[in-house]
DNA sequence: CGTATCATTGACGTCGGTCAATTCGTGTGG
DNA sequence: CCACACGAATTGACCGACGTCAATGATACG
């Protein structure tokens, strides 16, 4: 699923002649900045990289947590200046490419310009997700299902012991500027989760005590989880 | 930028060749419907189409209002199934394809890959900028936000008398379900910003009176529309 | 002229924000 | 090994933006 990886064979040679290599960022690096140009693009092989825009007053919302496979820095000519933030949450392993080339391999290779369209639907698909829930859940539920679409993005890329819990670099106002809520109340929110046996947090780890109950609360359907 | 229109003429031909035809639905009718599958795919030449998802609670959340341009009912098959629905606001002019042979259509026009690319890239920003709204501006801001890029979009497609206002075809329950609000609010919302001399809006029309003090409310950066 | 839909307004309640203080955890330097 | 520092987590008191409920008014349509 990731842009240069599954390509038949015969063609994989192309899309490797054109990368310029794999490189790695530390956690708290930035990919690319938002109003600036950028003449790179990055295939995700490892690590969380957080996607946000920061407004004039100075708040942040979070885009989107990018996992592996995940194709970043890709969008229509705003005359080559990116729309948001990119920063590494963890060390972060990225294939690189340029990005001058890239209009003209996508006309030679329509492989990779049909797979670039399908990624993006997908991500298309995965805004309308987060927008329903900011737009219209309580604070309740919007941190349940978010809780609940994270560990199976997670489970579905790393593997993950069956109620073992998982990795999760996110601080509580990581959580808040996706979920368009002040840290404070994610906090409190959670408490009451948590003293209801439903979820079980901690720095950096993130274990689902009671799915089934918390995806009732989230309004959370796992069969609809196209965003993997 | 529609899928059919500018390609290279010689092309064209092509894409005319699988397009079932134009057609015709009234005010209110439905292009398709979340959860059923879809054998078709519409390319909206006039009117407007309200795209939103309906949650198990019944509520609603408006994803889009789409203008002439837009591409509808694509998306990578979660079997078919699609995840909005879609309806007509006002009659609605569409180019219809049959859904059936567009894999192998794209494969054989890289043009057409590349351009949904393109299209679809463009809707993933536009779903950020609604995100952005929703999540980190106050109830007045996102009225004034709205309204301004609504305004944008309108005036770059249908021709616009300068300060003469233009059509717009929603109620205000419908600004609501796009805005994360009721329609009570955006009513009361509505008043203050009428008061203030910022706008004008009415049945099925809207005025803008005072665009840079708008523009400062809902932090709109004219320019950093890439949404047309 | 009657009915349905949308807009408007007020009274009241609450969810979530703001402010501020305290605690906890981890890393650092003495 | 302990003292300190710094960021994150936690908690409480208070407040305000926005929601809910309910009634009234305006428009269009048959």
């Amino acid at each position: 699923m990731t842009v240069c990886q599954p390509f038949v064979p015969e063609r994989l040679d192309v899309v490797e002649t054109f990368k310029k290599g794999d490189r790695v960022f530390p956690a708290g690096s930035r990919l690319y900045q938002q109003g600036v140009p950028c003449t790179e693009l990055y295939n995700l092989l490892d690590g969380w990289v957080m996607l946000y825009r920061l407004l004039p007053s100075g708040r942040r919302q979070v885009l989107d947590f990018a996992l592996p496979g995940a194709f970043l820095g890709w969008q229509p000519n705003a005359m080559g200046r990116l729309l948001h933030d990119a920063v590494c949450l963890t060390d972060v392993a990225v294939c690189v490419f340029p990005r001058a080339p890239f209009p003209s391999l996508m006309r030679e290779r329509p492989e990779l310009a049909e797979r670039l369209a399908w990624l993006q639907a997908r991500d298309t698909i995965s805004a309308h997700d987060h927008l329903t829930n900011i737009g219209k859940r309580s604070a309740r539920a919007r941190l349940s299902h978010f809780l609940l679409e994270l560990y199976a993005r997670v489970e579905h890329r790393y593997s993950v012991v069956n109620g073992e819990g998982i990795e999760l670099p996110l601080t509580q106002e990581h959580i808040a500027d996706a979920l368009g809520l002040t840290n404070i109340y994610v906090n409190k929110t959670l408490r009451t989760l948590r003293e209801d046996g439903l979820v079980r947090l901690g720095r950096g780890w993130l274990q689902i005590l009671n799915p089934s109950e918390l995806a009732v609360i989230g309004e959370f359907d796992a069969k609809a989880s196209h965003l993997y």
